[in-house]
DNA sequence: CGCATCTCAGTGATACTGATATAC
DNA sequence: CGTATATCAGTAGCACTGAGATGC
């Protein structure tokens, strides 16, 4: 079978617009989300940080201290992989890690003022990087395109 | 600090509105990929199936046969990682892997016709999925959905 | 006792790198 | 010669699992 005969042939029942592949929004959003994964990765390192540095103090900062198990919640952070992170932050200063005296299972977190001030530094960073991810868009698509994003993500996200 | 400062606390800088953490596209993009990695890579499994497959198989029907550098291209699957996906899809008997005469470093790779009924259903499969990743929008909104990530993709493609 | 928390060791899939053999 | 192709071995970061130790 030639190039034609595979785009044109209309009895098989397969090609219902051309680029079918491209056009996938599993694909598009996979692909879109290495991109972004990358710069957003690269980004941060230059100053030193992870993505999930910025998600533990951004949670700090906005929820309150909590126990890693809280923290696991609100950043998507998976439990065992939550010491790794504290530990680094720790080991910078940014967070500080207490038993906590009501039960003693569970270690607080509290971020610092030095964690402050870096999460304040990650924001600025953050907000140049999304800037540049987003730069084909209008202000106006841009908040479109988080809105379609938080939907679908709240939809596919109930009940977990 | 508690978690009425942390909130509004004036003259700190960070904080432009609440929840900006989860409203972070970068952070929606990589949580919904993965979501949407889960569900398409499930719903292939049960037809026998995976992503890589469909590129090659749907490359492949658009674009005609190719050597494996061809599809690696057209696909976005590394190049060394083609043999694999290759190897897979001949031991199905979905693909024809045969050395080019023209240039005996190739392979040329052609589809079977039980490669376009396997696709066929893929396609079925695939769009199912889609309804499924894409159902709190319209119509409309999932066509606005494709083509801000396809501007976005582009954008963050131009020269690779 | 069952259950939650923190920790650590390890798995599996993935994008990606590097090297080799062969042929242009 | 330098370059391209197919192949293979291996790396690094990722989400995720499972188990142990401790304390509720």
């Amino acid at each position: 079978m030639n190039r034609a005969e595979a785009a044109d042939l209309p009895d098989d029942g397969v090609l219902k617009t051309p680029e079918r592949l491209r056009r996938r929004a599993s694909r598009l959003l996979s692909q879109l989300s290495m991109r972004s994964g990358r710069l957003i990765t690269e980004g941060l390192a230059r100053v030193d940080a992870r993505k999930w540095h910025y998600a533990v103090l951004a949670s700090l900062h906005e929820y309150g201290p909590g126990s890693q198990a809280e923290l696991s919640q609100r950043s998507g952070i998976y439990r065992s992989d939550m010491v790794g992170v504290l530990n680094e932050l720790a080991e910078r200063d940014l967070v500080e890690r207490a038993p906590d005296p009501a039960d003693r299972r569970r270690n607080v977190i509290t971020i610092s003022a030095q964690g402050r001030r870096h999460l304040r530094r990650l924001d600025k960073v953050l907000d140049d990087l999304h800037d540049e991810l987003l730069a084909p868009l209008s202000p106006a698509e841009r908040d479109q395109f988080v809105q379609l994003l938080t939907r679908l993500l709240d939809h596919h996200t109930r009940g977990s």
